[in-house]
DNA sequence: CTCCTCTTTGA
DNA sequence: CAAAGAGGA
């Protein structure tokens, strides 16, 4: 048969076959070729972790089978440049159009963009589509047309829209096979020797795979939902969802869940079930999280590296790679806090709430550069998301308009008995304290000598003390806090009199990361608690055995720093994005409306007037100072690149250049984002 | 029981 | 900084 005519559809993190509108639109045109391509080294730092590449292997099988009793087979494709493989792909297949749905981390944004930009040249008609947002953020703003700059008005306008979200779509009966003769598969490889032993134990804690996930979806909405409300503040309850990892890799549409939930809300509602309409509410909230994540990634591409208020920049972080090693590997001396990074390590999933704990204390105690934490986070959690890590650690680092007084310390040893109050998370993941009464678990230091020997503790020893006390945290957070506000005023002064561009150019980027992140060997986390009476489900299933494994990733990682640093000082995204950036600039940097354009459509925005003209100076000026300082390493339209004009970033400046987000910048390319209407037309 | 203030908490 | 909750008058 001839390829003629058939099309691609092109997977990413949407690895379902239900509810899939560009598999959908695939299938509606004909013959379909479904695609995975891995090119980990597009991510740059944020290549996926061990346990988030064997859920990645998992899923993509089981996508396959899904599949092939449809009708066709995934081909799958390693490759270092993922638009080169499609080309590809289009060559060997003879196919004319792309399908795809949208993904909003910085680098997607990038790559996808010229995704469109260069296949439409080659003749290949591109479409793309929503599939992991119950809104695109661009539909969401205020009356204004601005970008909402706070959670609750964000969710609220969510919740009010005048139109619901998609309905979700069926899985398509049957797929018609695109003729894949020439387009063999490569072997993708997600794990080595060494890390199978610890992947193993997963398999018996977790299922990938969109079928599972929407089991995982039943269970939990016939069953933990109504107590999700009561059960939030238990460190160790295993209420949650357990969605986390499965939305990720999109195998189970928000759509869906949204529309499930509130089908249940609705019937509490009516029941008059309060604890029920509250709990759903708190879920539908964090599934809101998670859209909000999306919506600041995608106004904000650079949030993942930069604090969203500016004057964080200033703050002088403990650069202390030793405190940084004793937070990962559980020896803070404060046990809630270990007991929540052994689990991390062990299990790669952390409650939302001890989530908040050992971030918050990185930031607010160890006073570590927040970065570091999100790599780390990155790189061990199952559910690891660019989005979702970066809003949680910028929400901890008060640099959200919304987020948490930046000098509030929560302490530990308070939370402990809050979250855990009969010390069972600690004594699970703590074995040395097993012993320990309630009364001492979450502050042994100040436990009687008697107390701890009966417990066999030795502080110091087996267990060690604080390696920051509180108090002494509080003060050096007041002192750093009053520096950076010195250091604030004296930019600001200096801009104002002009002695200097007042680009913050001084700034030399993010702190770097430490060459050495990973957990040593020989400090293994203990397994399970032995005296622990209470057995769970997770509990031994989950505990990974320890090997070398992330050894070998370090090397990559490093190798890969090296070879960056060379080019550039700031090695945060593949230097093969430097290939995009002086055609996206040329074009973006234009301020006319774009050309192409469907006619039936109106603009998606159409800023005020006056907004436009003083965001155009802004912008031009930004576009200069853009090209000496960052050698393009950054998503190019990234606003705050060059001087922070981005409202979060100062408040003061007039507040508009300000609106130079991204999207106000280059509607064009929202315009060639949102093809949705488009295909619906044709 | 209501009103007021103090405390806690929040994405 | 504001809303909600706790505790006291």
């Amino acid at each position: 048969m001839s390829g003629g005519g058939c099309s691609i559809v092109w997977f990413r993190r949407d690895l379902r076959v239900e509810d899939n509108p560009a598999l959908a639109a695939g299938v509606r045109a004909g013959a379909v070729i479904a695609v995975f391509i891995w090119a980990p080294e597009e991510e740059g730092h944020y290549q996926p972790g061990r346990v988030s590449r064997w859920w990645l292997k998992q899923s993509l099988a089981h996508l396959d089978s899904s599949l092939r009793s449809l009708g066709t087979a995934l081909v799958t494709k390693r490759s270092t440049d993922s638009i080169s493989s499609l080309l590809e792909v289009v060559k060997s297949t003879g196919a004319t159009q792309l399908f795809f749905n949208h993904l909003y981390d910085p680098i997607s944004l990038v790559r996808d963009h010229r995704a469109k930009e260069v296949l439409t040249a080659q003749g290949v008609a591109v479409r793309s589509y929503n599939a992991d947002l119950l809104y695109e953020p661009w539909e969401v703003h205020d009356e204004e047309g601005r970008p909402f700059r706070t959670f609750a008005a964000f969710w609220e306008r969510c919740l009010s829209m005048p139109y619901d979200p998609e309905a979700p779509l069926l899985p398509p009966k049957r797929i018609i096979s695109g003729d894949v003769s020439r387009c063999p598969s490569d072997n993708l490889i997600f794990e080595d020797e060494s890390e199978k032993g610890s992947n193993a134990l997963l398999a018996r804690a977790w299922s990938p795979g969109w079928s599972n996930a929407d089991k995982a979806l039943t269970t939990f909405i016939n069953g933990a939902l109504i107590e999700y409300s009561k059960n939030r503040r238990k460190a160790d309850s295993a209420t949650t969802s357990f969605l986390s990892p499965h939305l990720h890799f999109g195998e189970v549409s928000v759509r869906k869940v949204f529309h499930l939930v509130r089908i249940k809300q609705v019937l509490w509602a009516n029941e008059g079930n309060r604890a029920g309409e509250e709990s759903v509410n708190l879920f539908l909230k964090s599934i809101g999280l998670r859209e909000y994540s999306r919506y600041m990634s995608f106004n904000h591409p650079y949030s993942h590296e930069r604090p969203l208020l500016g004057h964080l920049k200033y703050f002088p972080w403990v650069v202390d790679e030793g405190y940084f090693k004793a937070w990962r590997q559980g020896r803070t001396g404060y046990p809630l806090v270990d007991a929540g990074m052994r689990e991390l390590w062990a299990t790669g999933w952390l409650h939302d709430r001890i989530r908040v704990v050992v971030s918050s204390f990185f930031v607010k105690v160890l006073q570590l550069p927040w970065r570091w934490g999100m790599k780390y986070f990155w790189d061990t959690l199952l559910d690891a998301d660019l989005e979702s890590d970066a809003l949680g650690w910028q929400y901890i680092s008060g640099t959200l308009p919304d987020g948490r007084e930046f000098d509030r310390i929560d302490n530990p040893q308070f939370e402990g008995y809050k979250f855990d109050p009969n010390g069972e998370y600690v004594r699970r993941w703590l074995p040395e304290l097993a012993r320990l009464p309630t009364d001492w678990i979450h502050h042994p230091w100040n436990a009687p000598e008697a107390v701890l020997q009966a417990a066999g503790v030795e502080l110091g020893s087996n267990y060690p003390l604080p390696i920051v006390g509180i108090d002494a945290a509080k003060v050096r957070l007041e002192e750093a806090l009053s520096q950076m506000w010195q250091l604030e005023a004296a930019s600001r002064a200096a801009v104002e009199n002009g002695t200097e561009e007042g680009l913050g150019d001084s700034e030399s980027g993010p702190i770097a990361f430490p060459q050495d992140m990973q957990v040593e060997i020989d400090q293994p986390p203990i397994r399970t608690n032995p005296t622990t009476a209470v057995v769970r489900r997770y509990e031994d299933q989950m505990v990974p055995s320890m090997t070398s494994s992330l050894l070998r990733i370090e090397d990559e990682e490093t190798s890969t720093d090296l070879r960056i640093s060379e080019e550039s000082s700031r090695a945060e995204v593949p230097i093969t994005m430097n290939v995009t950036q002086e055609p996206l600039r040329e074009e973006f940097s234009q301020p006319h409306m774009p050309t192409v354009r469907n006619n039936n459509n109106p603009p998606q925005f159409n800023f005020p007037l006056g907004r436009r003209n003083s965001e155009d100076s802004t912008a031009e000026s930004s576009i200069g100072g853009r090209r000496e300082r960052d050698g393009g390493v950054v998503p190019v339209w990234s606003p705050s690149t060059s001087n922070f004009t981005d409202p979060f970033v100062s408040e003061d400046n007039n507040g508009l250049g300000s609106s130079s987000s991204y999207l106000q910048r280059h509607p064009e390319s929202h315009q060639l984002l949102n093809w949705r209407r488009l295909s619906q037309t044709g």
